[in-house]
RNA sequence: GGGCGGGUUCCAGAGCGGUCAAAUGGGGCAGACUGUAAAUCUGCUGGCGUUAUGCCUUCGGAGGUUCGAAUCCUUCCCCGCCCA
């Protein structure tokens, strides 16, 4: 692997970040990596009890890459222990703690997810019980004596919390200090993550200090907004892209995101660079590119990322096919249903699974957005009336074909 | 330990004896429009339905008062704030 200077290392890798702490520390950590021809050890800590990543973790991942590929040590963190003891975010009240069994088989389908981005043969991989596990009380209490509790609430969310009156528990005061001490314990030199990250990452410098170590660099990168445009991307708000998601998925909720966030996209999701970016973002004001077209670059930019040219071609075309012209998809499921005709439509809409109930059924037939064969049913009371193939839509994106009896 | 305020439908948050399946906002879904699963506007948003001012389940849990309770009482559980 070739060895770049440390200022072309640093040119590469403070590109699309949001904010590197403290950055002289950062260069001068690559400028002795240079010298003496050693890797940086640059940490990655994961929570195994969401394994599902999004586009969201790529803008992290992506940037793991580049440290990968300049030769760097990169180091995941599975947080089991932390997720053996569960809910760290204090939000939800029914999260509950992972047994092992668990954690490691979320851990397996998250590194795997890693795999699409990077090189996860060349990663060290760690579980945090590891060391965790064994820390005895008389630990955690010197531990938690390093920091204060208006240290504490400076992090914003605590503050928030705090002020809005709701609970804090006090072991989520413990978890930065896990966070840190994992910090510790493998000699991060770098330690990466989103910007919501910030507080824990600089209370890890804190513990490295005390523990006689250099204190390690941050990297933040940006965090990515969801498809609704407001929240960041997360899988509990529902609004993400996986990295799983299929072509045809992925084409359309890009389609999907508010036009302001078009240039975000092309920038973090579809990793393109900030020239292209800013070109993106002149044409789009100057109005020599449509939103329409813009978005739909971007979408099959990102899907070609994940799925190859052919898949994001055959995306881009079928989303036409069925939002512009409305024709029906090329691959429509075939149900085959145990029920005889003649049936009533609202049944054979439950049964087929393109809606939860028969109540919600008569509403959207009665709001005119249901279609047997092409046909809109106004009828709530319409019926299949002999035994066949019929091809159901709802709304303009759930079609069924489905076999009566 | 003392005082106070809370626990409501996916979320936030009204309601404080019937007119409550429960205001309003968010989210979600649908429709219209559109070169977009964007924006905007409109509707819907517990289940079942022979569609009837219908039935069933829901307002932290369990009892009770009442013709009738999310609303009142008892008790239990949980949360926040202040004082100690």
């Amino acid at each position: 692997m070739m060895r770049l200077s440390a200022h072309e290392q640093f040119r590469i890798l403070s590109d699309g970040v949001a904010d590197i702490i403290p950055e002289e520390e950062f260069f001068a950590k690559l400028e002795h990596s240079v010298k003496t021809d050693t890797p940086l050890r640059v940490k990655l800590g994961c929570d195994p009890s969401r394994p599902d990543l999004h586009i969201g973790h790529a803008v992290v991942l992506e940037k793991l890459r580049q440290f990968q590929q300049l030769g760097h040590q990169v180091i995941f963190i599975i947080g089991d222990f932390t997720a053996m003891i569960g809910d760290p975010s204090g939000r939800s009240k029914v999260r509950p703690a992972l047994t092992l069994d668990e954690t490691q088989i979320n851990a397996r389908t998250y590194l795997e997810q890693v795999g699409i981005v990077l090189d996860v043969s060349q990663a060290e991989i760690r579980h945090n019980s590891e060391w965790l596990a064994r820390l005895t009380f008389a630990d955690v209490i010197r531990l938690a004596s390093q920091v204060t509790v208006s240290q504490m609430l400076e992090r914003d969310d605590f503050h928030q919390r705090f002020d809005g009156e709701q609970p804090i528990a006090l072991h989520e005061f413990l978890y930065p200090l896990a966070q840190g001490v994992d910090s510790v314990h493998v000699c991060a030199d770098v330690e990466i993550g989103g910007t919501d990250q910030r507080f824990n990452f600089l209370l890890a410098r804190e513990l490295q200090k005390h523990a006689g170590q250099q204190p390690q660099a941050i990297v933040l990168m940006p965090l990515l907004e969801g498809t609704d445009g407001v929240q960041k991307m997360s899988k509990s708000l529902g609004n993400y892209i996986a990295l799983l998601d299929p072509p045809r998925e992925m084409f359309g909720k890009v389609m999907s995101i508010p036009d302001e966030l078009i240039v975000r996209y092309y920038r973090y999701a579809a990793f393109a660079s900030a020239d292209e970016a800013h070109a993106m973002e002149e044409q789009l004001r100057n109005g020599s590119l449509h939103p329409r077209d813009a978005k739909a670059y971007v979408a099959e930019r990102l899907v070609a990322r994940y799925h190859g040219e052919d898949a994001a071609r055959h995306a881009r075309e079928e989303f036409d096919r069925m939002f512009r012209q409305k024709e029906l998809p090329d691959q429509i499921e075939t149900i085959e249903l145990a029920i005889a005709a003649p049936v009533p439509l609202v049944e054979v809409l439950v049964a087929a699974g393109l809606v939860p109930s028969k109540s919600e059924a008569r509403r959207l037939i009665a709001g005119g957005g249901v279609y047997v064969e092409a046909q809109r049913i106004n009828d709530l009371h319409a019926r299949i009336e002999r035994a066949g193939e019929y091809i159901l839509k709802v709304g303009k994106r759930r079609f069924a074909r489905v076999r009566v009896q």
